[in-house]
DNA sequence: TAAACACTGAACCATATGGTTCAGTGTTTG
DNA sequence: CAAACACTGAACCATATGGTTCAGTGTTTA
């Protein structure tokens, strides 16, 4: 529950923040697959899949095991449980703080005005 | 509801990755603050304040508004409504996959002896 | 066993990040 | 009006990202 620093969080954002990597994510969702695959179906080199790949297995998000020549990758056990769980407890504060939007410089105005009027 | 490209989840994400940001983040949960005191509290320089802000600004997870010479910042109206559906929408491809972790080798594994004894 | 295949690693490149310092600009405030 | 304040911008630095090519290594397969 409290997470102090949370390099996990880290490395799992960082890599949910490419669309490609997004891709790989739902692709994996549908069935492992080799990276030779990926690379094809992202139009993309082996050594730059490979890339994408090692992000994601940092992040703990997918996992890999080579059998014989073939690296095949999958989802991996980690989830998404913390990063979920993260962004619901803040989405709350975002709508509690919704309206204030506007009101930051009227508040602040509200402010100056009392300060000049004294 | 179709997300093709998104370079807003790709700012979100990314802005999210970093554990300042996100101190920030829940910092202004809890009401707007100045730079100068958001720099105060995360122990960093006003300038390197600024640039997180100016990521959380472009991702649009903050807003600011500057009155004479004090920028105040807070929560953006945007909010973390499709990170958290992107999230929610990919969680449960992990829990469906989520025995797959282990069957990976053996799966393949199958396939290669029965290739073998072909 | 030679060729094709799947991956791996090193090296390179351009750009971004996360931070700094220093030198402004514009706003209060004494 | 001068000093202090809050921010801004430019420049710099080290490291990371997202991609490439090229040259291996180890595995199949014909």
């Amino acid at each position: 529950m409290v997470q102090c620093l949370d390099p996990p969080l880290d490395l799992a954002f960082a890599a949910l923040a490419d669309a490609t990597r997004r891709g790989i994510i739902d692709r994996l969702g549908r069935g492992h697959a080799s990276i030779t695959s990926l690379a094809d179906t992202f139009q993309m080199t082996l050594t730059g899949m490979k890339k994408h790949i090692q992000v994601l297995e940092r992040a703990g998000l997918v996992v890999t095991q080579k059998v014989g020549r073939v690296r095949t990758c999958g989802l991996g056990k980690r989830g998404l449980e913390a990063e979920a769980e993260w962004i619901e407890t803040h989405r709350k504060l975002f709508e509690a703080r919704f309206e204030a939007l506007d009101d930051i410089i009227s508040e602040i105005e509200q402010e100056r005005s009392n300060d000049s009027a004294s």
